[in-house]
RNA sequence: CGGGGUGUAGCAUAGUGGUAGUGUACUCGGUUUGGGACCGAGUGGUCCGGGUUCGAUUCCCGGCUCCCCGACCA
């Protein structure tokens, strides 16, 4: 991609009418735009780093046998009323509508009952169980405050995770899977360190649910971490007994701000029964479907990526959810010569594959420099009359501002070690 | 939803009851080219509605917006 080219550009100055650093950052990157409190646009850039994030959740859901399907945001009444969750009483996100045609819908903001009532047309036996269906689809809440950028918004894509099974075995089983899947994929995107399998209240069905937390200054939430067993607890669950069922005692517990970039819960038959999810088992007796839930944010997910891993001048993405692997900057362009150079490199770079952002853009190295640590490409290549000269370009990680002179051939092969 | 703050050009900001200023961005001309360079010229603005006033961007009332704190977040 040309960063001529690109439809966004940077800015000189962060918004005002932001506070938190991730949408300061991202906005200022032009990676997004916002259209109102709780409404933000994904711009080409940020769109790539999302796209990036979903298909490693992708990855790491298919690889626990999730089948990856898409259901409506509009959603009847019926179903809701079903489960008793229709009510602003007891539902105080709900967007609600009305149908031309008669009729009441709302926004989905989870897709329990829709999923569960799709079920009930292809689950009749044990034999259809266990199995687990997920999408990636946009949530709409109607939060009384957006806020914090990015992280708490009206309207967001969420991967969300439903399992069905037979057995609580099976559920248990299938849950501990989706645990460590969890694990995998907050160290993919770069998080895995900070988060923490955190314990929290379970409902009427388990002991406990888990969310994801990641430790954050910027964060909302407060939880109670011990390092070194890696454990974290949630306030609900900070009683004597839930403690030292977790083997653990409020001494040794220090309190942090943290993110929530995910949560797995056990449903059990709650929604099964209310809808009328229900199979044969080997004797021929109905028996409701065991469910779990699980979910992600992925946009959530990036706000605490840019939080947790920018510096001063900017953004640092992780090369495994950066827009771009590779920020070509050409200098000197009014050389001609360097200029072929640069869009020489950048055309072997194409060719090989490497995702490059090319700036080629008639501007001083100042602004480009400058530009190319706040949209905070990995790693960036720089094309000038110097390196020319020499027949190198000079290579620079924005994560540690490491320095290599590459001849073409080093680079190629630098960039071409697939994982 | 309670409390506080805010609203002036694409962005960031100053100011005034009487022609609205600066930076940046943008357009044009010239110089410049390894860390947001410089000179000159130009385009572009007072959240909405009402009131007071000869005159309101400024004062008053109402609304809306966005941000923050709190509450909320199955």
């Amino acid at each position: 991609m040309r960063q001529s080219r690109l439809l966004t550009k940077t800015k000189k100055e962060a918004p005002s009418d932001e506070v938190a650093k991730n949408a300061q950052l991202l906005i200022q990157a032009g990676y997004i735009y916002k259209n109102m409190a709780g409404a933000y646009s994904f711009l080409p850039l940020g769109l790539r780093v999302i796209e990036k994030i979903n298909n490693i959740i992708r990855e790491e859901m298919n690889s626990i046998g999730g089948q990856e399907m898409y259901m409506p945001s509009l959603q009847e009444d019926r179903l809701w009323k079903l489960t008793d969750r229709w009510s602003d009483e007891n539902v105080d996100v709900w967007f609600k509508s009305e149908l031309q045609a008669g009729g009441q819908v709302g926004f989905g903001w989870t897709h329990e009952e829709v999923v569960t009532d799709i079920m009930r047309q292809y689950v009749s036996s044990y034999k259809d169980l266990p199995f687990s269906a997920y999408q990636i689809q946009t949530k709409f809440r109607n939060e009384v405050r957006a806020k914090s950028g990015i992280m708490r918004t009206r309207e967001f894509w969420m991967k969300d995770l439903y399992s069905f099974c037979a057995t609580q075995e099976q559920h248990d089983e299938f849950y501990e899977a989706a645990a460590k899947a969890y694990e995998r994929i907050f160290d993919r995107i770069g998080i895995g360190e900070k988060t923490y399998k955190t314990f929290a209240s379970g409902g009427a069905f388990s002991k406990f649910s888990h969310e994801y937390q990641t430790l954050a200054e910027a964060g909302e939430d407060i939880v109670y971490v011990n390092e070194k067993k890696g454990i974290a607890i949630n306030e609900e669950v900070l009683g004597e007994a839930d403690l030292s069922e977790l083997g653990v005692t409020r001494e040794e517990l220090v309190e942090a701000k943290s993110i929530e970039v995910g949560n797995i819960f056990s449903l059990g038959t709650k929604f099964s029964e209310a809808i009328g999810l229900t199979f044969k088992d080997e004797k021929g007796e109905n028996r409701p479907v065991i469910m779990g839930s699980y979910g992600i944010g992925p946009a959530r997910s990036m706000g605490t990526v840019v939080d947790l891993l920018s510096d001063e001048k900017g953004i640092v993405w992780p090369e495994s959810i950066a827009p771009f692997r590779v920020h070509l900057v050409a200098l000197n362009t009014d050389d001609q010569e360097v200029k072929d150079w640069a869009d020489g490199i950048y055309t072997v770079l194409q060719k090989e594959g490497v995702e490059v952002l090319y700036d080629d853009r008639d501007a001083r190295p100042g602004e480009k420099f400058a530009d190319s640590d706040l949209l905070g490409i990995p790693y960036r290549v720089v094309a000038s009359r110097k390196g020319k000269e020499q027949g190198t370009f000079e290579v620079v990680t924005r994560k540690t501002g490491e320095v290599r002179n590459l001849s073409e051939e080093e680079l190629l092969a630098d960039f071409d070690d697939e994982e």
